[in-house]
DNA sequence: ACTATAGTGTGATAAAAATCACAGTGTATT
DNA sequence: AATACACTGTGATTTTTATCACACTATAGT
């Protein structure tokens, strides 16, 4: 009985999709996809392949070795890599419009990180073929490709900075700023879109569990945000900010 | 007088220059550069040009628009991001053969970095519009960026995951471990082949000069490492693996 | 509704690291 | 040779963070 209550939510979700023609489809035209002409989006559409992601599913894993890479279409991605006794340190997140596996795919090397689904998630997978083929038909791509780039290694040279200077107090708040960038907030216009537990939220900051809840119970007990339960509410994003001797 | 015998020296390193001609220099034919064709050579060559820079000059400075980028022919370079208060935290280290400064040259951002000569340093400098020219016309060229992208970024994750989850120890031991990666040792095949100062030791591992210096001093009791003012020579490199907690 | 099981909050304690203070050392300048 | 200045080593102390232990809470599966 349960099975085909699952294969209804799975055709559910098919129908749904928002992304059936890439010709029109709003997330290859905001991605670095823009770049390419009519013709090109023909031949993208063909190549690619959709697939569905349940909520705690791995996409890929460290150590695995990439035949191309992913775009996100709907849904949230945790990016993480695993370092000594396998503790979680998580690199970032990915929503829709984001790029997955890109950076293994161009070195030809295992993927460096894990990425694993924290809602239902569906992504379109290109191959590495295609997209050195469209590269070389179209550098319009490739400086798209190489902006990409340019943006994660900044950020990922800012996370370098933040975790060698700043304080766990400071990385836990930087940490709830960083989720409400990426996710943004409810219509209440202040409550997380995404939920994590507290490991999770603790392996953002690289710091353990009990270290992030006592840090998140003092911002509440500040009246800087409210909890309930995993849900976080943020209610005032300046003093928050100050907590994070942050940027945001 | 002095100022008589500087001048001496700096004609003496011109003389020394190794890269007189892109054609047949070998610092190119190692680099993202050995995708050009003679041609392409030619008008690099014409295009580029060369700069010397003593110990302790800043090759540019965090915050400055580039116009270009670097690729380094002689000498050792220090790239650092200064955090809160103006604390220094040193990102990594170029050598002969590396390339500064593309990633702001790319993103046609401010510099994230500075980038300071720690020995006397040759450069030769490529403007951004030759660049872009250059990768329209050879793919080739492009691919090696995103493959020299796709390297930095997956060292800047890896830098995040030592920060977050190694101890002071560990990362003062790798820190060490890196220099000698990065620019070797010395004929006796113990001796760094870099000086630092203390506080530029701590910058690396993310700490302070105190808690670097203990260390150190720790290392030394072991019989791990001994050092001679700045200079530190490697006496057992497996038990400081081992220290590091290391993959080197 | 009832168990497992996974996740959470918190006190007590231990360990790690930063800060402060200051003497000592080396190095460059006059 | 004398002075100044930058750099270093180290003890004492404080602060920060991790670890351990355990009770409590929520949630999913039967």
């Amino acid at each position: 009985m349960r099975i085909f209550v699952v294969i209804l939510l799975h055709m559910h979700n098919r129908k749904n999709y928002i992304c059936t023609e890439c010709n029109h489809c709003s997330i290859r035209q905001d991605s670095i996809f823009d770049a390419l002409n009519p013709e090109e989006v023909t031949q993208l559409e063909k190549e690619k392949s959709h697939l569905v992601f349940n909520y705690g599913e791995l996409i890929f894993k460290e150590g695995q070795f990439p035949s191309g890479m992913y775009i996100v279409t709907k849904g949230k991605v945790k990016v993480s890599k695993f370092g000594f006794e396998g503790r979680e340190q998580i690199m970032r997140f990915a929503k829709e419009g984001d790029i997955l596996g890109y950076r293994a795919m161009v070195s030809e090397e295992q993927y460096s990180c894990s990425a694993l689904a924290v809602t239902e998630t569906q992504l379109c997978f290109v191959s590495r073929k295609f997209i050195n083929q469209a590269i070389r038909n179209n550098p319009d791509l490739g400086f798209n490709f190489m902006k990409l780039f340019a943006r994660d290694l900044k950020i990922a040279e800012e996370k370098s900075l933040q975790l060698a200077q700043k304080t766990v107090r400071e990385r836990v708040a930087e940490s709830i700023l960083i989720l409400a960038e990426v996710y943004g907030l409810e219509k209440d216009n202040s409550t997380l879109k995404i939920i994590l537990k507290r490991d999770e939220i603790a392996s953002i900051a690289g710091t353990v569990r009990e270290t992030a809840t006592r840090f998140l119970s003092e911002f509440c007990d500040d009246n800087i945000i409210i909890m309930d339960g995993k849900k976080i509410k943020i209610l005032d994003i300046n003093r928050l900010s100050k907590k994070a001797n942050s940027s945001f």
